[in-house]
DNA sequence: CTGTTAGCGCTTTCAC
DNA sequence: GTGAAAGCGCTAACAG
């Protein structure tokens, strides 16, 4: 492999002339730049990445922490994060947090001691301590999916508690007034604010929160089976059921169908996430749009604008959910 | 930051006695070593992975590019890679490639330059010259779900032909004589070889390859069920249709479904690669289950015993699909 | 077993 | 506008 000193040698000129055509940002004349320019392309020269971060301290990578890197919901996400980034030209670095404060913790540090220039994380596990902490420390981070006040500006996140609303409010419309409610796993923020949503929704109907029509599921389809399988038994009837998210709510449905339930006349169903599948299932789940993609592409810009001072990305980090109707929600029976 | 020359300091060493306890490979004695331990303690130490990077030419870093980053396909793969090579220690640099040869191509030389130890590799849309030329280069690479004869110890793939096979002989043998078959884009070599298998399980049974009753699809659910609308509208019955993948059967399933017909009283169904959802629509789809998963983790190994040298690893790679049977293929109506 | 020393390939003052 | 030279933080001979 060629090096900047091959590259120097053949042009005739000093390393540093040739460091500073790579680099453009100060003044070569046009005569040597294309004697440099000329030499690199005999030589087939590309520039070793690590020696650049080494003397420059900065490494043109950013770290991902996500929860995983499978699911219909971290995909998209991830697809939008590399996107932008690599269009800036910057490297991504991946590591996975499954949900566990260690795991998190241990991937961060990771991330960190690869000398990523910035972190984007979408973390659940450690506490908001431990973030607020981070960001005191010399890498910049951002968080998706998370709000934390005092660093409300690294936050892009989405409104969860208006689209447990929604989501809710939609079912209450249409005239259900006994409702069953799977839950994600508690210990995470948002399905904590998609059920406060749920219950603004109630109290707004006058309608109580049944704590025996509630179950909390862990967001997999697999949870949602189970879910509904433990809220069929309960000696209570109900004629919708809001899901936290799109694939509790398509196990669910799955559960319901296998016994020769009809959908939604006996049963409405609502989801959340919007992902994609569901859309080809029968019937076509009604569910609250999380713009995941959007928030991943977000955080990616901000990176890019205040980490690498692109003056173009125009960044938002507050989004709203909306509701997007389709088949599984109806009037209840009677 | 604490850089080894602090720590050699605190603990009264030279830096190459820490560099040595850092890396364990040379004997150090227990008492210096210590003395090491507690030095890089007390100052918080962490390696700068780049600086070891640049000194050892190694970047414990492995860059992946596949076609997509989401997807019910290629997010378990990527899991699998991760947790492989981060339990090895290294890093996971990533990259989309779109399957578009250009993108490919700059994702390859994008990981390159980043120094990657190695490169895995989903690609399809570069020719088998381009990447025995690659392999002929500096940075090992390992393919997935590709084979290509001059290289074949770098590949790690599926038998699709007899996925294919399996697929279509599953309908034949429940009595079908009329399929319809939706293929994936037939530039990807996995799409050609499913056909391929196909074709064998019709001539095992003496049936012709009906062209009219062929579509070409794009592996995506709305794929699918653009190919079924097509297929519904030609005038030739068929009984039983074989997908080339799981989310185009999904599509497809659904139109059938919006249109009221009985899945799979009405009209058999067999997908690929038994992707996590389908399990969860009515009916079950029936499938050849694609072990992607099984595949990241091998060439994540592969690296870890071939380019670091990591004994433990027993790699294999060739695999074999085995049919999933589930309720959405059944005899046909008389 | 441990210290000395020469780089890895590039960026970045500081002069000229 | 261009060159010289001092590192960035670490590894890896080479001595001892």
């Amino acid at each position: 492999m060629a090096t900047i000193y091959d590259v120097s040698v053949l042009a005739g000129v000093s390393l540093a002339t040739v460091s500073r055509v790579m680099n453009n940002n100060t003044k070569v004349s046009e005569k040597t730049k294309q004697k440099v320019l000329s030499a690199m392309d005999q030589l087939g020269y590309r520039p070793n990445t690590i020696a650049q971060s080494l003397a420059s301290s900065r490494s043109n990578s950013v770290g991902v922490l996500v929860s995983q890197l499978d699911g219909p919901f971290y995909g998209p996400m991830m697809t939008e994060i590399e996107t932008a980034l690599r269009a800036g030209n910057k490297h991504v670095i991946i590591a996975a947090g499954h949900s566990d404060e260690s795991q998190e913790r241990d991937g961060v540090d990771f991330l960190i001691s690869r000398g990523c220039d910035a972190l984007i994380l979408d973390v659940e596990a450690v506490d908001d301590e431990y973030l607020i902490k981070l960001h005191q420390g010399n890498t910049p981070i951002v968080l998706i999916n998370r709000y934390i006040d005092e660093i409300s500006e690294r936050c892009v996140y989405l409104d969860n508690e208006l689209g447990g609303y929604l989501a809710t409010k939609h079912v209450l419309q249409h005239g259900h007034k006994q409702l069953a409610y799977i839950s994600g796993p508690m210990f995470k923020l948002d399905s904590k604010d998609r059920l406060l949503g749920h219950k603004r929704a109630l109290t707004e109907f006058n309608l109580a929160f049944e704590q025996e029509l509630f179950y909390e599921g862990n967001y997999k389809e697999q949870g949602g089976s189970q879910a509904m399988d433990a809220l069929l038994k309960v000696n209570k009837p109900f004629t919708a059921v809001v899901c936290a998210n799109d694939q509790m709510a398509s196990g669910a449905i799955a559960v319901c169908l296998e016994k020769g339930m009809s959908i939604p006349e006996e049963l409405s169903f609502v989801g959340y996430d919007n992902i994609p599948f569901p859309q080809y299932i029968s019937p076509k789940l009604t569910t609250v749009n999380n713009p995941i993609h959007e928030m991943g592409k977000m955080a990616a810009l901000w990176v890019l604008k205040h980490v690498y001072n692109d003056p173009k990305p125009i960044v938002e980090n507050t989004f709203s959910p909306n509701l997007i109707v389709r088949d599984s929600a109806t009037k209840p029976i009677s």
